[in-house]
DNA sequence: TTTCATATGTCAACGGGTTGACATATGAAA
DNA sequence: TTTCATATGTCAACCCGTTGACATATGAAA
């Protein structure tokens, strides 16, 4: 049986009392009896109870981080970085994968209520859910509006989307595509929108594909070729991720298109890994790890109760990296 | 102040045992009863509070999952398997990213011991504090070799190790350089041992670059660059991951170095991530998910106590994947 | 000598849900 | 009419650590 504090007091010869005032640093304990409480409690390898403890105190020190799946780099560096910063303050991490689906998202939901977070971090764009659910329960997003009531962290979408589709206007592209994710209700499109505006402003026609599946290869490979019998004049491409990018330069090597020189291809996020493994790519980095402080820095207040703006929106600047695609 | 089981109770006219026996499905109740409380949770919003729930069984249904970081697309994607194949269990996920520092994974480790974890997945390796604090605990490994007691799994390094250093042989590469991390105690080499033995076999000097700071890009950069002045004969280089092996071409191009022509490259990992974004790469594949599947499977066997055999080790089978590199 | 900061003990309530023991009531089957 | 499965209630103990109230003891400063 694991050994509870009523051991560990009768091992120290010293009343329970007294051992959870040394744990909680409480009141007035010697130097000596702190050691011999220690000593104890190394001694029966001895770990408090986190749950009685939460139970009694009504916190959980519990943080809920909701993405789609840790396997895409964007999200496995942010939910790096935020579990990261959560252990430095003392927080422990639930993580949740959702895949998007509206019913795992609400699973999710329901057993991070269920174990008391004491806030949760979204990443994923389904949860109308927590409107209604929400009660007091302290909760962030990261680039993604769910409701008017939680504050949002993103980078300047807007600026990044103008960025990258100035660049290749810049570069002589005549017929610009847009790859882009599906648009949801959920989910401001400022990438897509800054892509048209700029577009809209030099006289040129939007031409989008959307891909649905944002993690099923197949299906994203399917779309982007249809590209190139749709639209075979395509010479610039803003996909809004680099993934997205990637594919679709794979796709236009097999269709013998010369990147930079027939088409130039510029993606979005800039993340490490990316950058490592395809560093040529021209992108619009996104501060991942500030985003991350951001969103953390808002949660906590949140927590405490300092947090009042309903409207907040966090917007972070975002930089454009030339490789050689452009 | 959040609804507990007496406010339930209270609104749906029934005695607070009444909403556990709903709650846990336990004893008789009434399809009418059930109804009126189950309506009386959702006009509460009320949620169940696994935290004392957890108190009174013992059981947290909480796995903490320890890796380097998931910012790495293999160890990103081991853990969304994982988390994935945990949560259709009903297992909850504690994230913790040491970047394979042994102070945090010490702290991590006490920090998921006060949490009553009911079992570890550990994929990082300076975990021999494991030994003397294991006492009841399930812990897994996922490719390391942490004591004679923890289980691993991994996929068959030895023959991963062997298929892609023959590979380069067959093709006719004469200096073959691997990159592998830094060789410490508590990891097994066995991609290394296989491309030293093969190369043996054949009468060819191995020659080893180590990288040490797996994620710190920048010291991964210069010491890969150090291999074209020390081994300017290079012409064939197995890397242990993708990620090395993805810096290695970016250098080989600012060498004026031409692969495959001049130097052919083999990766490791074949992460979807790098398959996508760099699908030309000959790398061994390793089966991400099959890993995740069984490193919980041997785990729960543990944790339901069934798990007897000490030295148990699981071997699962890798798979070359030849693309433009080699 | 008095006073007070320091040091430790005892005791019980508390957090929220679970469970076993036991009581009671109803309606259908034997 | 008896019996029993079904249905619900009451009550208290339990899980483990925290905390406040209160008692007691010691040694040093005033």
């Amino acid at each position: 049986m694991k050994p509870k504090i009523d051991d560990v007091a009768r091992l120290a010869g010293v009343s329970p009392t007294t051992v959870s005032r040394v744990l909680n640093d409480r009141g007035y304990i010697s130097n000596e009896t702190k050691e011999k409480v220690q000593d104890a409690m190394a001694k029966l390898n001895y770990f408090p109870n986190d749950i009685a403890r939460s139970l009694y105190t009504k916190r959980s020190n519990l943080l809920g981080i909701i993405m789609p799946t840790t396997s895409n780099p964007f999200f496995g560096e942010l939910t790096f970085h935020l579990e990261s910063i959560c252990a430095s303050l003392g927080y422990k991490v639930l993580l949740c994968n959702s895949l998007n689906q509206k019913d795992k998202e609400k699973k999710y939901l329901d057993m991070l209520m269920r174990n008391q977070v004491d806030g949760i971090i979204v990443g994923t764009h389904n949860l109308g859910i927590l409107n209604y659910q929400k009660q007091n329960l302290a909760v962030v997003s990261i680039d993604r509006y769910l409701s008017e009531t939680i504050p949002v962290v993103s980078s300047d979408n807007y600026e990044g989307g103008k960025l990258a589709t100035e660049l290749l206007v810049r570069k002589s592209c005549e017929h610009i595509v847009l790859i882009d994710g599906v648009k949801e209700i959920e989910k401001s499109y400022l990438r897509r929108e800054a892509y048209i505006d700029t577009l809209d402003k030099i006289g040129k026609t939007p031409i989008i594909y959307e891909i649905p599946e944002v993690f099923n290869v197949q299906s994203q490979q399917e779309i982007i070729e249809n590209i190139f019998s749709e639209h075979p004049e395509v010479d610039g491409v803003f996909a809004t991720n680099d993934i997205f990018a990637a594919s679709f330069i794979t796709a236009a090597k097999r269709y013998g298109k010369k990147i930079p020189e027939d088409i130039k291809v510029i993606g979005y996020d800039g993340t490490e890994t990316v950058r490592t493994v395809l560093p040529d790519l021209t992108t619009i980095r996104q501060p991942i790890e500030m985003i991350a402080k951001e969103a953390i820095n808002i949660l906590l207040k949140e927590i405490e109760g300092e947090f009042t703006d309903p409207l907040h929106e966090t917007k972070l600047p975002i930089s454009l990296i030339e490789g050689s695609t452009t």
